[in-house]
DNA sequence: TAGATTGTTAATCGATTAACAATC
DNA sequence: TAGATTGTTAATCGATTAACAATC
């Protein structure tokens, strides 16, 4: 991966300016401060202006007004465009558990322009089911899917256990950007992109905290 | 809440480096050292010390001998109980649809100590059904089941257009640390303990840095 | 013009990494 | 003792926040 010139936490706060704007009344509001975009996510506004500067820097230009603030429908634009949310991307899902199929029907995957474009699974039970129009696939067929379907993203929602051998067969086929549920640390090439969700790190640490809290 | 005196990464990660002790086995392996831990978890050995050395600070004394390592069983002790794994905590469920019913199911929550106490949802046809010994209730009754199960913290899958009316509550009742799941920036006192996770988020994420290395 | 708000630079803060003396 | 590895301090790195000139 090249260096980040661009901090992780700035996208996805992006993320978060976008949810927003999206629910503003388009007729009625026509501009929007940095103040009233940090309000909404909760970050400073010194935050918001510095995160929409490293969007100038890698082009288009500044969209900004001073004493005015930002063309609502200007920024959104800029904004869906540089996260790619303006095209349709195809999503690889592998494994469809509780979590899989509880993923397969997220709603928020779909308002930010990602398509479940294919599902694999091992169980014969599964296999062949029609979900949302994308029927489940055999984990064997891995790589016909993925020519197929040609996914820029996969999720893994295998168990622990297939997580890595599934991982290493992605990353064959060329699928290198994954988000992975199972609690291991996959090995993948420097060039890929890997994210790691893990559930139960989040319920420690807020349990953590809380703890902490009451006994400061 | 206190002043963080331990980084929020480090709790994570003493969660990982508890996921690995965990796994080896018992007989075979008597002690490691950070660079074996760091290489588990991902992380630089620096890392591994420098968080241990928190822990050490906050009481306990230090656990490993220069030389020769950090003895396991010992090792291990001190992490679970420093994340409050030695103990089982109580979990409120609120929503109990696909994303809600997964995480029911997950394995990984027991594991670390974490027991769903209750499960709350609007939907007549789900009242009532028992999970795993916990029989399904109400979200009108949530005052008084948090009342009876007690709950250190709550996980939140309710719709989003629900998520704030839920918190509202559950601070007026004492559960005062949750971890939500609605894509909403929930507005809770300070004294609060508020984990989001944004799954499309995650996505929007590992899609832009995939993007991004296509075209450095 | 006066008031508001941007874009950017500099200051601050916090976390990661390197280095190394202490010590088994 | 020699080799290995800890615990901690100092150096580095990166992200957040404050400040303010530019400008509508």
């Amino acid at each position: 991966m090249p260096p980040n010139i661009i901090p992780d936490e700035t996208v996805g706060r992006i993320a978060s300016y976008v949810d927003f704007l999206r629910k503003l009344p388009e007729r009625d509001v026509l501009t929007v401060s940095s103040q009233e975009l940090a309000t909404a996510a909760g970050v400073n506004a010194a935050q918001v202006r510095k995160d929409f500067s490293y969007l100038v820097s890698s082009g288009s230009g500044s969209f900004g007004t001073p004493g005015v603030g930002y063309d609502v429908r200007r920024l959104l634009h800029y904004l869906t465009r540089f996260l790619g949310m303006d095209r349709e991307r195809a999503v690889l899902l592998v494994g469809y558990g509780k979590l899989g199929s509880a993923l397969a029907d997220y709603r928020g995957f779909k308002s930010r322009g990602f398509k479940i474009a294919a599902i694999m699974d091992t169980d014969r039970n599964k296999v062949g089911t029609v979900v949302d129009g994308v029927t489940v696939r055999h984990l064997d067929d891995l790589e016909a899917v993925v020519k197929e379907a040609r996914p820029e993203v996969a999720v893994l929602t295998t168990p622990s256990a297939e997580a890595q051998a599934v991982t290493d067969r992605l990353m064959a086929v060329g699928v290198t950007a994954i988000l992975n549920f199972a609690p291991v640390v996959l090995v993948a090439p420097e060039s890929a992109v890997v994210r790691q969700v893990d559930l139960s790190r989040e319920l420690a640490l807020l349990s953590f905290r809380q703890a902490q809290g009451n006994y400061p």
